[in-house]
DNA sequence: ATACATACC
DNA sequence: TACTGGTATGTAT
């Protein structure tokens, strides 16, 4: 073969397995060397065999795309170039530069956390995870190549000093939880990644900062005393845990918040962005002893961007003008952009493409080689443009367990293992209340190639026997299909998907508890109606939880009316605490009055933040609609009062932009709580029947709520999920009969 | 509806 | 010795 092709090859599969310096903290460390260990490492394992097959296919599309484009007429590209013309306008038209949108990121998350927690890695190369995969690393690490989601044993080579330290998810989770509580300060309807991360809307949050007296802005050092000027100057600057000179070894055991600085050790912030960013990071260290980064620009895709750009414990911010954005995305390599992967990439770069500018000069080649979505994903990018709204976090669409293992080639072994997996999904599925029709199996065998297969019920299920039943036919199948071969397996996982809860909608939020109970459509015969459950009580409580649930997306806050975006729980919990100490620190020096003027102010903003949230989401929403009209739809209803307040807001446009569904003489408002027709015309009115029915409603519910305090848990509320795994569902009779396979049989049970 | 691939942390 | 696990989404059939 000639050189060229040869060598071509390699390098295009290096960018597969080869070490990505995307991310911080990767300057100027020995690339080749690292890469030339990464390969030498891998070299003729199982996997790195069939990581070469997958970057074969990649290259074949590559090729096939080639093709395609060698093969596009000017004509061709001259219309495309007119469509991609007629977007870009309508896109550009729809730019907002009037939020500010925040990506927060703690640095090196797991590896911070276990350097807080243990002073001897300080000063040492470490990572998270194991000697097969590593989560994270410490910046230490970084330098010699070490990083997120290689194997340690890899690591190892590249650093033969390094430590590795077993994840310890119950630890993270809690310092997660702390800084969500600073978060919902900022943004109660903030959006979290992950366990470290988060988007931020602080549009509102620095409207009402701008009338924030000093003391509110105020904010203290958690250490004194001992501490010298110089050292409180270096902990201002400098993460106690990402560098080794950080002051004191170890911080005094005091905890986080209630120990009061003594004067002067505290620092005043002011009310711009750029202030807010760096009191909520500050707030964080103080609380954590962790570092966070991030980014502040005009949405989301931008915000994210600027989170790595001064990483470690750094913040940037893109100021919120055209010329500025362009100015950033122009030398942007496409791959820091949040969708574009390791395979987006190759193939663009095989167009030539490596930065946001060339995306945009490119723009009628890519419409015409790569699928709609993908290129008004690219075209967006390469203006600069991204989401303005921070959608609440969805409901989960799939829940999934897989285990990795030693080769398992035996059947049996195969069969109680997914048992197993079955039972840990159930046991999960359980804790959310959840139930779904569609079961998927999937397996890995020991040269990595993966195979999924799925099976949708007529019914949604959510018990072990009847996933298991499912999974077991699934895995049976495949077996019998490699036969006489056995299936030799180094990984399986169960996953269940389409839930009732999602699909089988009464559009109607009839009870705010019966979405806390998060109860989900039921359907309780079983699989192929194996066995009927018993019990009228369950089919009742659950049909009662289904209309009382479906598609509920806000909660209403029953102090400040407000609605609330969030499923999160511990969030609606963080706004209530925040808005009774508000309204006792504010009804303290004033009566019933007072408060009712207060609330006036409130809602009278809330008003004009809605238009605009709700102008954003129509967008987001159209988008979803195409693809899935029912849901679209469904939506309407839960917008309906903020809907209201749109009308109210500008009573000239109200009729024309909202079509009436009856009357045609002018607006009939139907409550959206009560479902009461309202006969009046006047907004004012309307909204004030709306707040009452809000409100009653809420008190009613929570009033009900006798037991247990008002545990807005859905997993620890088991009034529902209780009763369900309560009847001892009799073993299947379809599984016994199942058939010839007999070792099969004792893992029905 | 199913299978597979890509992407993110 | 050893290359994850969980979720979402896009694409093709």
């Amino acid at each position: 073969m000639e050189n060229g092709v040869a060598s071509t090859k390699e390098e295009g599969f290096l960018s597969r397995m080869a070490l990505n310096d995307n991310k911080a903290g990767m300057e100027g460390l020995d690339r080749d060397k690292i890469n030339k260990i990464i390969m030498e490492t891998s070299k003729g394992s199982k996997f790195y065999e069939n990581e070469l097959k997958r970057d074969q296919q990649v290259n074949q599309r590559i090729t096939k795309m080639m093709l395609q484009k060698a093969r596009i007429t000017e004509q061709q590209l001259k219309k495309a170039q007119a469509q991609v013309e007629k977007v870009a306008t309508a896109l550009e038209k729809s730019r907002d530069l009037s939020r500010v949108i925040v990506h927060v990121d703690m640095d090196a998350f797991y590896a911070a956390v276990e350097m807080r927690d243990c002073p001897e890695l300080k000063d040492k190369p470490m990572a998270v995870g194991s000697m097969s995969m590593l989560s994270t690393s410490n910046y230490h690490a970084r330098k010699y190549g070490v990083r997120a989601a290689m194997p340690g044993f890899i690591a190892k080579k590249l650093c033969p000093s390094l430590v590795i330290v077993p994840l310890n998810f119950d630890k993270y989770r809690a310092v997660s939880n702390e800084i969500r509580e600073i978060f919902a300060d900022y943004d109660p309807n903030f959006q979290p990644l992950s366990l470290d991360e988060a988007y931020l809307d602080f549009t509102d949050h620095l409207e009402q900062r701008q009338h924030w007296p000093e003391s509110a802005r105020t904010h203290h050092f958690r250490k004194k005393a001992e501490l010298s000027q110089e050292a409180m100057t270096e902990i201002r600057e400098l993460s106690p845990v990402l560098f080794e000179d950080s002051p004191g070894s170890s911080p005094s055991p005091v905890g986080p918040e209630g120990v009061r600085a003594p004067a002067g050790d505290f620092e005043v912030f002011g009310t711009s962005v750029e202030e807010a960013v760096r009191e909520m990071r500050f707030r964080i260290e103080q609380k954590t002893m962790l570092t966070a980064s991030a980014g502040i620009a005009p949405n989301m895709m931008l915000a994210k961007v600027c989170s790595d750009k001064n990483k470690p414990n750094g913040q940037y911010r893109l100021p919120s003008t055209r010329e500025a954005v362009m100015d950033f995305i122009h030398n942007l390599p496409v791959r820091k952009v949040c969708g574009i992967g390791k395979v987006s990439e190759k193939m663009l770069n095989a167009l030539g493409i490596s930065t946001c500018s060339h995306l945009g000069q490119q723009m009628a080649l890519l419409s015409l080689l790569f699928s709609e979505t993908a290129w008004h994903h690219f075209l967006e990018v390469s203006l600069g443009l991204g989401s303005t709204y921070i959608p609440r976090h969805e409901e989960r669409k799939s829940m999934s367990t897989e285990r990795t293992f030693k080769e398992l080639s035996k059947v049996e072994e195969q069969l109680s293992l997914c048992r197993e997996l079955c039972e840990d999904l159930a046991e999960d599925m359980k804790k959310e209340g959840l139930k779904g029709k569609t079961v998927t199996l999937k397996l890995k065998n020991v040269n990595f190639e993966v195979k999924t297969r799925a099976m949708t019920l007529p019914c949604a299920v959510a018990t072990v026997d009847e996933i298991f039943a499912v999974a077991k036919d699934l895995l049976k199948t495949e077996i019998e299909n490699e036969s006489p071969q056995p299936l030799r397996l180094r990984l399986m996982g169960v996953r269940i998907s389409a839930f009732a809860s999602l699909d089988d909608k009464k559009p109607l939020q009839k009870s705010i508890i019966g979405f806390l109970q998060s109860g989900k459509t039921d359907c309780s015969s079983s699989s192929q109606g194996m066995h009927q459950k018993p019990g009228n009580e369950l089919q009742l409580e659950a049909h009662a939880s289904t209309s009382a649930c479906a598609e509920s997306e806000t909660l209403t806050c029953p102090v400040c009316f407000r609605k609330v975006e969030t499923t999160d729980l511990n969030v609606f919990n963080t706004h209530i605490d925040q808005c009774l100490s508000n309204a006792s620190q504010k009804t303290n020096n004033g009566t019933e009055s007072d408060t009712e003027s207060e609330s006036d102010l409130k809602k009278d903003r809330e008003e004009r933040a809605a238009v605009n949230k709700l102008r954003r989401r129509h967008e987001a929403q159209e988008k979803k609609s195409k693809v899935n009209p029912q849901k679209g739809q469904s939506s309407v209803k839960k917008d309906s009062v903020q809907k209201v307040s749109l009308i109210k807001d500008d009573n000239k446009t109200a009729t024309s932009q909202e079509p009436q569904p009856s009357n045609s003489k002018g607006p009939v408002f139907v409550c959206p709580v009560c479902q009461l027709t309202q006969e009046t015309h006047d907004l004012a009115v309307f909204n004030h029947h709306v707040d009452l029915c809000l409100n009653q409603e809420v008190l009613h519910e929570l009033g009900r709520q006798t037991s247990s305090s008002i545990n807005l848990s859905p997993a620890k509320n088991s009034k529902s999920t209780g009763k369900r795994d309560t009847p001892s569902s009799p073993p299947s009779k379809k599984v016994k009969s199942l058939g010839p396979c007999n070792t099969i049989d004792k893992f029905f049970r």
